[in-house]
This record gives C-alpha cells, sequence and structure tokens, in this order.
DNA sequence: CCCGAGATAGATACATTGTCTCATTAAATG
DNA sequence: CATTTAATGAGACAATGTATCTATCTCGGG
C-alpha cells in the first residue's frame, strides 16, 4: 500500500526545514513544536497550541518559535472577526484568507485581483500603496448548503 | 467674522448625540471623553488619549466609552502595520483606510469597487461573506511627494 | 425640589498575550 | 570531546483590556 496521507509529515517537515535553512539549530523543543503546529488542521492561538505540548516546554519557547515561523513565512497570522489572533500554516507568499464564522475553516484566496484594484484605488488618492492587509469573514459553502443559521 | 472651524466642535457634539441616542447618560466624564476624543485629528490609542485626560477619570471609564463608540460606530478602530490598534473617528459605516506608514495620516477609502471584487471572487470559492477588515499601508501624497525616504 | 431606582464611575484585582532577562543546557564544529 | 554560542525554561515584567465592587451620579416621578 502506499501512503494515503503525506501532509502532516510534509508540514512537519516544511516547517523544520524553513528552521534549517535559516541556520536555525534542530533542538528538541523546536521538532516538538513542529510535530504539533503539523497536525493543526485549523488556525490556532499561541495559547492553544501550548496546551497540547508538554508543559516543560517554555511559553517564551513556544512565542519565540512562533515569531521566527512567521517570518519566515511558514506561518502566516490571520485576525479573527472578534479581534483574536490566530496562525496557520502558510501555503503561499502573500495571500488573504476566506474564514468561515460558522465553522472557523479557512481557505486561501487565490486567483484575485484585489492587488490590482488596490493599486488602482489608492493611485486616485495618490497613495503609494507598500501593503495591506485584508481578511474575509463569511460562511463557506458546507455551512451555507448545510443551513446553518445565518449570522 | 464668521466661524472658521466647526469640526472639532461638531466632532464632540456628534459623539455626545451618538450616546444620547443609544438611551446612555450624559455624565461628566463622557463629556470630558467626548472633548478630548474631538480633538484627536490622527488615530490614536486608548492609552495615548488617556494621558491626556485628567488622572482621576478612570482607565476603565476610557476603555468602556472607547468600546461604546465604536459598537455606536462613532469611532472605528484602526489596525497598523505593527499590530497596535488605534481609534478614530468614523466618518461613514463601513469604509477602510489609507494608512500613511511615514507620517501616520489616514485617509478614507471611497468610490472604491473592493467590496464587488470580494463578493465575486468569495462567490467564485463557494463562500458566502458577510464582511471583511482591510487596512492598507503606504504614503501619502505629501510623504511620496516630498520625497520622504522609502519604507 | 427632592427621592429613589438604576446606570455609571473609579479603584483595583484579574486576565490575556506577549517580551525580556538570565542562569543553565544543549547543539554544532573543529 | 572540548569549546563556542545558540537556545531553553523560569519567571519577572509589560501592555492592553475586562470584571468586580461600592460609592456616586443622573434622570424621571411625585
Amino acid at each position: 500500500m502506499m501512503a494515503l496521507k503525506k501532509r502532516s509529515v510534509s508540514a512537519t517537515d516544511r516547517i523544520l526545514e524553513a528552521l534549517e535553512e535559516r541556520g536555525y539549530r534542530s533542538t528538541a523543543p523546536r521538532r516538538t513544536l513542529a510535530a504539533a503546529i503539523g497536525q493543526q488542521d485549523r488556525h490556532f492561538t499561541a495559547e492553544g497550541l501550548r496546551q497540547q505540548l508538554p508543559p516543560t516546554l517554555g511559553r517564551a519557547t513556544v512565542y519565540r518559535t512562533l515569531k521566527i515561523l512567521v517570518e519566515a513565512e511558514v506561518l502566516c497570522r490571520v485576525l479573527l472577526e472578534d479581534g483574536d489572533l490566530h496562525y496557520q500554516l502558510s501555503h503561499r507568499g502573500h495571500h488573504h484568507h476566506l474564514l468561515c464564522v460558522h465553522c472557523g475553516s479557512s481557505q486561501d484566496l487565490t486567483g484575485c485581483d484585489i492587488e490590482d484594484v488596490l493599486v488602482n484605488t489608492s493611485a486616485r488618492h495618490g497613495f503609494e500603496l507598500s501593503g495591506h492587509w485584508l481578511e474575509v469573514y463569511g460562511r463557506c459553502r458546507e455551512c451555507a448548503e448545510s443551513g446553518a443559521a445565518a449570522a
């Protein structure tokens, strides 16, 4: 039999590779963290992640590592509608998220022309655009079709 | 002579009216707060505002009032590029901000078709859009023209 | 004009999320 | 395997906001 899934493997490995590429040492705490992050199938909070880790793993280590991984673009930060900051695995460089407010899933927003619209609109204001932050909230196809109560 | 400016007056009044409309009582702390907010010409933080107020005005009161005003849509929250949360007077219901990373000014982003793009793009993902959060960072016309160092 | 119900204020404890310091430990390398 | 230096974990500290509680103030009725 062939392997049925290799996602969790590759996510964990991708994290470890990113650390190595950047010259960070391979340590037991980081391997533990990488494995835990690789198992997340939703966006997660720093504290939520920490609860899934051995309590011997220091809080500072969790935050330090998350920060490194965001800088390495392996993780991206997700701002929920209520202002909560979550993290999730990042698949591309710059992208946005469609966040389902009902089931908590998220999809990457691809093939969109938002960047162009922003550039044009900003230019009309004489504004020289350097960056932006966008989060989109709503209900994913599954939740919409299952007739979940509207928000 | 006619009055040259009535902006600060109307901003303060607008805040007080919004409170009254919603059934909140007119109290001395709220009037003080409204006056202080009316004088801000930039987005501000809760703590920054507090420093401009008499220290007898409790911290909880500042936060409580800001929260009420955001709910009343008199103020809106602005997320800076570094993650800092600021507040500023809101002029319209739903809108976005062009935030100058150089001088700290902000303009409202109007006459844009971002909403349409979002609706269409989301629909392609089977996503039923209910809301979004967008902040745009860059340099305003003045800063761009004055040749301020690029970010 | 005063009273009483209920909203509000301020003080302060607490909560959350994250950063900093520092002594100790562990990884990489010759 | 010894040395160098990054990384760890514990816990103090910081920033920002919320919850609790009692005293006070506002507003409407009498």
